[in-house]
DNA sequence: GATTTTTTTAATCATTTGATTAAAATATTT
DNA sequence: AAATATTTTAATCAAATGATTAAAAAAATC
């Protein structure tokens, strides 16, 4: 189980340091919060060498912003338009990767979702979500087996909603979670795995006709 | 259908025209990216006014936070204490009450679990979630139907974080979601509604022995 | 209506913070 | 080894930003 720093690539080069220091900040702080000084620090280096090599905090940020929410979607992608698998065999596998890469980073999704807020994000439209997803082959097994009457009717956005809420929700709403009740941070990973096998069942239980 | 702006309460004093323009571009913005003569311009005051009643950012943030963070517990704290109701009726209200509250107020969800991410906050504690939602008469309830073999057997908490994932995670999740497919803040509010019945037959379901 | 208190404003301060510059140190090339 | 290019540093700048101050305006009190 390495940490969130160890975890961070080989910075070997002077860029890297800076890159898994900047993603390391950003990703707990935010774009507002975070100061160039900080990561600097964090990274161990002068601060003049961030823009040197960065030009600007915007810019560090974008590229940060760009990988993270690529790394994000990979893990959809991938599972998304897989033609080998079913549809339940896609939720089970996207549900549980997805609790592997919240325990390991439990920062991305509110890092994503306060930064894409507001922001007229060029982003978004860049990386082509709705390619990626709604065109995926996921979506048309869902739709065929709607058709086939072998799943109940539904908006798939409603489905992609329940599965991101139940997968996605418990690591925001963390702090406050673990708050409520006593459970240590080991307890809370146990009750993600756990997940692993109960949303898919959920999930399922919500398309029989 | 008011506005956010125009749904401010009543303000008559200045001390509350600074407070609903506060709230207004904390929520919207968080902290960090909240800058007092944003929140002075949006009062229609000048800026030292700001300081001369609330003394400093923060103190005026602390406000804000406190006052949303009661807001948002409020509707849970009503319906999870009234011994009136049943567990079914309990989940339908809650879910139709917040799904109200987010519709009007989209930005509380983020601005809170934002702001209460990192922050060792003493607020939490001061509110006392837990003692509100653990110790409630609805999660009595949930556990003594799970004793009587009613419904399924379940950490309460998984019970939670389902009702508030599938609850609140589209409102947080919408610039992506609206980008996702074409759905217009209309179409998105329309989606919004039908979950209000179909949140609650997904949780019965996930009930059943 | 004069006096005192409260509220509001314009101007300014001090600190923070993103960014730059010129020089030093290091590495690379010739 | 000398010359050149690259990387790193310390010092500094300029703008942004939270906060204060002293005076003006408005309201309340006598």
């Amino acid at each position: 189980m390495k940490s969130q720093k160890e975890l961070s690539k080989t910075d070997h080069s002077t860029e890297d340091k800076i890159k898994n220091a900047a993603r390391l900040i950003f990703h707990k702080k935010g774009y507002a919060a975070t100061r160039t000084r900080d990561i600097a620090e964090e990274a161990g280096i002068n601060l003049a060498l961030l823009n040197y090599y960065f030009r600007s905090k915007e810019k560090l940020f974008d590229i940060i912003m760009l990988e993270s929410l690529q790394g994000f979607l990979h893990s959809i992608k991938e599972v998304f338009n897989n033609e080998e698998t079913s549809l339940e065999n896609k939720i089970e596998t996207l549900v549980s990767n997805y609790i592997d890469l919240l325990i390991e980073q439990p920062d991305i999704p509110l890092f994503l979702l306060s930064e894409l807020r507001n922001n007229p994000n060029e982003l978004v439209s860049k990386i082509n979500i709705k390619q990626v997803l709604m065109n995926s082959y996921f979506i048309k097994q869902f739709k065929h087996a709607m058709n086939d009457g072998i799943i109940a009717t539904m908006n798939p956005l409603h489905f992609i909603m329940n599965i991101l809420g139940m997968t996605v929700f418990p690591f925001i709403a963390s702090p406050i979670l673990k708050s409520l009740s006593d459970i240590s941070p080991a307890d809370f990973e146990d009750l993600m795995n756990q997940r692993k096998i109960l949303i898919p069942n959920w999930i399922k239980g919500m398309l029989i006709v």
